[in-house]
DNA sequence: TTCGATGGTTCGCAACATATGAACTATCGA
DNA sequence: TCGATAGTTCATATGTTGCGAACCATCGAA
């Protein structure tokens, strides 16, 4: 079993980030990691919104965040603890992370209030 | 010849922006076409950081790049003016855009410094 | 020291995406 | 009607992604 790469924050690029956090799925672990301090492991993420993510799909997906420099990942015992990278990131790209993580909060907002509204037709409001 | 099409603001999403700029070419266009107001042709970049394009790829980029909702294209004549809908999109993901541009921006400074050091140690500097 | 459980990874393949040369369409001016 | 210019579409070769099946690594117990 290959050895988890971390590149050096000097390799993290601005498009490997972008693409990285182009997918939704990605983009929720991110902001999922991003609020817990002490690590998160994988499979607390199995289900995500609502949607079952298999398990190997998910490993791809903690490997692309992983080798685009976002997070790191360090084996505890028989799990996997996930932190993100986001200080060294936002020396090197200054509000890069904030900014994308706050459109994907202002989207997230918007489709919830969008989905209140048809409720509230449906219903007859 | 089908029609070109260009999404309302409000099916303008965050993962489609990143996936569109995920991509250093469209991102180099992006930013040519933000500085300038009056609209610009394709052909304007057909060579792009010291680098042919060619002009089939081209066209997939422009496609991508207004399907994602990031620009307007409209027939002048011969040509296609191109200009962003970098205001629209602010409005509706403040701070995005800008924070984007900015990091693509960064890491063209750093990389620009990394190419003078090198140069300057292979001159014995 | 073997077993089972738990948590992740890798493989293989089908489905989807991308880049590009060749052929095409649209518009203009002569 | 013709040729030039600007861009699009098609075909295809190559690359990427998602996911089930099989696998590997670690732990705790017997």
């Amino acid at each position: 079993m290959r050895p988890l790469v971390h590149p050096s924050i000097d390799d993290v690029s601005v498009e490997g980030i972008l693409h990285a956090l182009a997918d939704p799925v990605r983009a929720a672990i991110y902001a999922g990691l991003a609020g817990c301090e002490r690590g998160t492991n994988c499979s607390a993420f199995l289900q995500l919104e609502n949607r079952e993510i298999p398990k190997s799909t998910l490993s791809q997906h903690f490997r692309a965040l992983r080798e685009a420099g976002l997070i790191r990942s360090e084996r505890h015992g028989v799990e996997m603890r996930n932190t993100t990278r986001c200080a060294e990131i936002d020396e090197r790209f200054p509000g890069l992370l904030p900014a994308l993580m706050n459109a994907y909060k202002v989207q997230m907002e918007e489709k919830t209030k969008a989905a209140k509204r048809k409720g509230s037709r449906a219903r007859g409001g």
